[in-house]
DNA sequence: TTGTATGCGTTATCAA
DNA sequence: TTGATAACGCATACAA
């Protein structure tokens, strides 16, 4: 409502000055700047997005993305929701920058955090789970580039937000679409990529939470890694199958799916047995159509690129970090219908 | 890129006729127009937002929203994501005016849409679909009012867009999930609001495409009504499971769910069916809890009144009507774990 | 018909 | 330490 100059003309100092005190930028003497927080404070200013919008154009702000997401076709969609967020932000006087990366190395994403960091206002990345990484995010906050998470979060560390799913609930999900799907009886084997990687490790805890809270008669016979990969998948699944030949449910919790379809398709032919798993990349449609996936639990890629981006712009254009520390996106059921 | 200063510096004509000209105003000699024109799409000209909102604050757009939504719980979502596009485009000098009515009265209906068009830019509602609230669609359209539908739609008029579900798909889903449940074996029932109304009717179809083309062994038995009315629900389905006994499975098209669901569990206590509804609202939880419903198809209704805002305010912003005349949301299937 | 000046809210620059 | 002023892009009232 009240905007810089009425506060001005209310408390008697120039323009610049109430600029100067509200924006922390010094040079002001300590009754003044008492004077113009005071009146700030009644007539409870907040800043207009537009005015500072059209300002910012004269030294844009940037805002950089950093995936490591190359190769990984999850990834397409949190892209194209940093690119409309772009797009949408274009005429607020918002640069951004994506960069990708391929694979998980802590030195090379550190590298280009140190890089993207230097002239960015605010940079979005899906943080390595290291003791490094946090420091690199703490040096950077501490030199005022906003920081935020993406897709996976971090611990101990000073980003402001978190933007993505939770990991916990999307295993619940999944084993509530399988007790609806199996009427409550299920010999069932899991396929995680990694034990070692947190948003796996939660999705199984979840799992097993609604198992044992809710589905007595589910047997969980075996559980082994895929590694993400479609080779690892499919010689995995062979051993667990052989192994347990009367599993007749799969939880499926990271990549690798088309590897472990195979091996279902080729040791167990014509058995039909129920398949969860998560995300929605090419291959699990097509396995969805071949009728071997029956329902994939999905993290909404778009909403986190383009919410992740838009928390940024806000908090820069506001001033004022995100009210909460975690923007959860839901977790959505897809069955071959609303693919 | 281009703004209306560089344009008139490139044409030698003042900002004042580049205006008149890109915002069809007139006054402007024909050769000047051409000029301007050939100039602005070389450049590729797209007004700036954060510069049209500054400017638009001295006398600001008015987009108003209609809702026929009283004593409807599902509309409490719709409404919250109307006021958080109208907390996000405060700063533009954009007001948001929500006006709701109750029941689906026409006269009342376009009174208050002739009301609300005096003095709007733009104007979102949810139609009754009459021929008569059509004519009013067009009579504001030719008034210059933008108008867009809202959970429903309405043919035959110039509405610049509607934002809402594909009610064809919901039906397929709620098939599609019945058929996960029931492993494709069902004696199934429909619950539907009324014939009459052209959504319950769509997911009707959607359901009944999936039956046919892919569960021959769904027996579709019955088909009643509610009238979106709990005690009306309660007898149709006490009738329905009278004649139909050896029903198994209920498709909840629309409202009135409780009574449906009560009248189940007086008339076939213990018998687990598989009941299949729409929407999220407290009473669903409910029934979802006492586990008498256990999947719901949402159509996310606060992206729906959040985007169609959005989506006004865009167009007004940008000058240009919305690209697509729909805006899907997509719809959601709810189990009690991601409720 | 055309051009100029002013203001929207904010920031930056320059002068005092 | 302060204040005045120009600029961002657009719209409009007014002057020519």
């Amino acid at each position: 409502m009240a905007t810089i100059k009425q506060i001005s003309e209310l408390s008697g100092v120039s323009r610049g000055t109430v600029d100067r005190v509200l924006n922390g930028r010094g040079h002001v003497s300590p009754e003044k700047e008492r004077l113009v927080r005071s009146i700030a404070e009644q007539v409870g200013y907040k800043p207009n997005r537009a005015g500072k919008a059209l300002a910012a154009r004269k030294k844009s702000y940037i805002i950089s993305v950093l995936l490591a997401s190359e190769g990984n076709p999850f990834f397409a969609e949190v892209i194209s929701g940093v690119h409309a967020a772009e797009r949408e932000l274009h005429d607020y006087g918002v640069k951004v920058v994506l960069r990708t990366l391929k694979g998980y190395d802590v030195d090379a994403q550190i590298a280009a955090l140190t890089e993207m960091g230097a002239d960015s206002s605010a940079l979005i990345f899906n943080p390595i789970n290291t003791p490094e990484v946090a420091g690199k995010i703490n040096e950077l906050a501490a030199r005022g580039v906003q920081v935020y998470t993406l897709n996976t979060d971090i611990e101990n560390c000073r980003r402001l937000c978190y933007v993505g799913s939770d990991y916990f609930e999307g295993g619940r999900i999944a084993c509530g679409m399988l007790g609806l799907m199996t009427g409550g009886v299920a010999n069932v084997g899991i396929l995680t990529g990694s034990v070692h990687i947190l948003g796996h490790k939660q999705r199984i805890d979840g799992f097993l939470d609604v198992m044992y809270k809710k589905y007595p008669k589910f047997r969980f016979l075996s559980i082994m890694e895929t590694q993400d990969d479609d080779m690892i998948g499919f010689e995995s699944t062979r051993k667990m199958l052989t192994d347990h030949p009367e599993i007749d449910t799969i939880f499926l919790v990271a990549a690798g799916i088309y590897g472990v379809c195979r091996a279902v398709q080729s040791f167990l032919p014509g058995r039909r047995l129920h398949i969860v798993s998560f995300d929605h990349i090419p291959q699990t449609e097509e396995l969805m159509r071949a009728g071997l996936i029956h329902a994939t639990i999905c993290q909404q890629p778009f909403a986190q690129g383009y919410e992740a981006v838009k928390l940024a712009f806000n908090s820069l254009m506001s001033g004022a970090p995100p009210k909460k520390q975690q923007f959860i996106v839901k977790n959505d059921i897809r069955i071959l219908e609303n693919l």
